[in-house]
Parts: C-alpha cells; structure tokens; sequence
DNA sequence: TTGCATTTCAAACGCCTGTATGAAATCATC
DNA sequence: GATGATTTCATACAGGCGTTTGAAATGCAA
C-alpha cells in the first residue's frame, strides 16, 4: 500500500474547500484539484462522494469529542471526581473554539469543517448525527455535579446556550468584527472561551430566576 | 394584471420549501410542484431562480426588520426615550422566536426562512446581507442607552449573545428536545424569549466581571 | 366577436454534477 | 527484469439542474 498520499490528500482538500466555501459550492472537481490528483480518484478510495464525507465527519467527530472528554476528565480528575461548572463548559467548548481561533499552530480546518457540518446537515451526515446526543449528555451529567442542586431542565438550556455562543461566534464571527468595527477581539482564544464560558454559567442560573418573580418590563403583547 | 396568484403561489411554496428543507435540497422543480404552476412560471415571473430568493429575502428582511424597530420605539416610547436593556432586547429576538414557536396563527415559514437564509447563506443572498449591520447598530445604540456605564464592546458581545441563543434555539429545537428528552418545552414562545432575554441581560454584563479577577477555576492547559 | 397583450404550458436546450470504464502507469515480489 | 496486483488517468455516461423557446390559452378592450 504504497501511496495513502492520494488517499489524504483528497481527506485534506475537502476539508478546507467545505470548511472555506459549505458543502453547497464545492465539487469533487473542485476537490480533486485542490488536491492535485485524478478525478476517478475518489471513487476509488472512497466509493462515492457522500462516503468521503462520511468518513471525514466520522473520523473529525470522533477527535473532537476525545478532545473535549479528555479536558473534562482532566478537570474532574483534579477536582476529586467533580470539576467545577466552568470547568465542565470549558471542555465543551474550547476544543472546537481554540481549532477555530487558535494561534496559527493550533488552527485547524477541522474545527470549521465541523461547525459547517453541524449547521448544513448535508444528507450523508445528518444519518450519523445522532450519536452526538450520547456524547452531550456526559457533559450534562457532569454540568449536573458540579451544581447537584439545579433542576435538570436548567442544565439543558445551560449547555445548549453555551454551544449557541461558541457556534455562533465561530459561524459569524465576520458580522461581529464589522458590527463592532474591530473593537471585539478574536485573536485572543482564551479570552473568548472566557467570555462564552463565563456568560454559560451565568445563564445556568437565569432560569431559575424566571419562575421566581415576574420580569421587571413589561411583556410585550 | 389579473394573476398575481401564481407570483404569490410560488413565493410562498418556495419560502415553506427553503424554510423545511435548506436552499440546497429545493429545486425550482420542487417549488413549481408544490405551487402547482408550470416550470417556466419562475423565470417568466421573477427573471431568475436568484431573483426569486433575493426578492423572498428582501421582503422577509424588511418586514423583520419592522417588527422588531416597531417593538423597540414602543418600549422607548413608554419609558420617555429609554427602554431598560431588557426590553431593547426582547424587541431583537421576540419577533423571529415568536415566528417560529408562536402559537399557530402567529407561525409563519418566514422566520424559518430567514434562519435558513442567515445560516446557509447562499450566493444571490450573501450580497445583500450587509445591510442588516446597520439595523443591528440601531439595537447596539438603543443598548447603549440602556446602559450608557456599559464599554461599547461589551454591548456588541451582548448583541452577538442574545441572538447566538435565540438563533441556535431555532435551528436546534430538535436537538435540544431530544437531550432533555422533552423537559425543555418549546410550546410557550414567551417563556423561551424571557429564558434568552435573561440570559443575555447576565451575559451582558460577565464581560466586563472578565477583567476584575481571574475565572476560580484553572484555565485548562 | 375581433384583436392584442398577458400569461401558461410542454418540450427542449446546454451545462454541470457524481459515477463508471478500460487502458496506461506504477509498484512490489520473485 | 518479468509478473501480477495496485493505483492513476483521460474520457465518457446518464441524470438533474436552471433556463429558453414558441405555441397555446387566457384576459381584456373595442
């Protein structure tokens, strides 16, 4: 099995070319350009077009998600078996935040590819997309260690407000650089995984203050 | 110019069609079927495919965009010129929340449409977009004088926040339903603008809380 | 009804897509 | 170096796409 250059470097293009463009605008002409092999190529390593992507989101899914457990395990291992709610949010959503604003080292099309994938649901993909609930849930049993006294709903809204924050800010980042003219900065990764964090947890417990009194303005109609 | 109802009929199939399925998976077969108007009906009415999304998309943008402008004058008209932050906020996610979730008359596919057209963002649409950031500035104001002791930026993380949550609650629903396995109700509309409001009222203000003291637990790494 | 403009329709066009084919090139093993 | 499997390559294919066409149908004014 002499050359998986081939094999890789069709892996390689798609990737960027559908993390740069969507899985809309990009062909497997475009692709096997970018990766400077054969047209047929593909077909052979692969199969087809949709196996491509799958075996990309597969192999991609699955590093993420070691990615961010390793974190959470490593926060609860300090702690004694339960990390701190922070800490629990961090490893959610670092790993895909550091391989999308992370120094030139750390960048990664990986991280894009994974956040169009999460948002176009493509045919092939939104198949295998389930298995992504089995992996959220650990993160809601840890969420539901570190703050043992918070109603199991709270813990829901908290983690899928967290994952809105980091998405949308990778998703469109572009708007909130023009919106802001520069002022928000997203050459720090740490200061923005501070940020989505930090408003995580705080949203944690504005549910909780919704059933307790009414909101101070007005409901409009 | 006695029909316009096949102009009407394929905007409308078009709009429910991209709102369901994603711009990428609907053909101009697809919407002249479910319009029941012949093929040549887009082009002789609209000129192009693109046209036809531009013009859904112009249309759908202008009438958001009023709703939301209409909401915010009302709650700054009611507090002398100042609206407390949390109303300025309910007038920018409300309408599209309520579009999507509302109670059956209130739901339309046009607020699933616009999600779609935010997200997917295709060709004949990305040009137009731009306008939307000066919409966005009147929010970003309105914020400002709600909190005129706010640093500007932390006003546009907010902004970005507040509609990170609600986006993403739109375009996950399934998601987030199926990890709470139905806890989190999706039925009562205002409850879900009063959990994004909240949050982002909080979000608002951990930006600042980032520079006062270092986060209590280890930053990972 | 006649005449003309508007609107519909079935059919076809050219283009681009993913896929298949079979020959040529390359590689590993003897 | 010869042999046989693996990999590359140019090329072709069928099907779906947005768009165009020209004739038929419809609406409306005189």
């Amino acid at each position: 099995m002499a050359s998986d250059q081939t094999r890789t470097a069709i892996l390689r293009a798609a990737e960027r070319l559908y993390a740069d463009r969507g899985f809309a605008d990009v062909t497997l002409r475009d692709i096997v350009a970018e990766a400077g092999v054969n047209l047929a190529a593909v077909n052979y390593h692969f199969g087809s077009k949709d196996e491509l992507i799958t075996e990309l989101f597969v192999t991609r899914s699955i590093a993420t998600n070691r990615e961010r457990l390793t974190e959470l395990k490593a926060a609860e291992a300090a702690g004694g078996g339960r990390a701190p709610i922070d800490a629990v949010l961090r490893a959610l959503v670092a790993p895909t935040l550091r391989g999308c604003f992370g120094p030139e080292g750390e960048r990664s099309d990986a991280a894009r590819f994974m956040i169009r994938a999460s948002v176009e649901a493509v045919a092939p993909i939104r198949k295998i997309k389930n298995r992504e609930l089995d992996h959220l849930r650990k993160f809601a049993a840890a969420m539901q260690r570190a703050m043992p006294e918070l109603p199991e709903v709270e813990i829901y809204w908290g983690l899928h407000f967290a994952l809105a924050m980091a998405h949308h800010t990778i998703r469109d980042s572009e708007r909130l650089q023009k919106l802001s003219d520069g002022q928000c900065d997203l050459d720090d990764v740490e200061a923005i995984v501070d940020r989505v964090v930090n408003a995580a947890v705080l949203a944690l417990q504005s549910g909780t203050k919704l059933g307790e009194a009414k909101p101070k303005s007005q409901r409009a109609n």
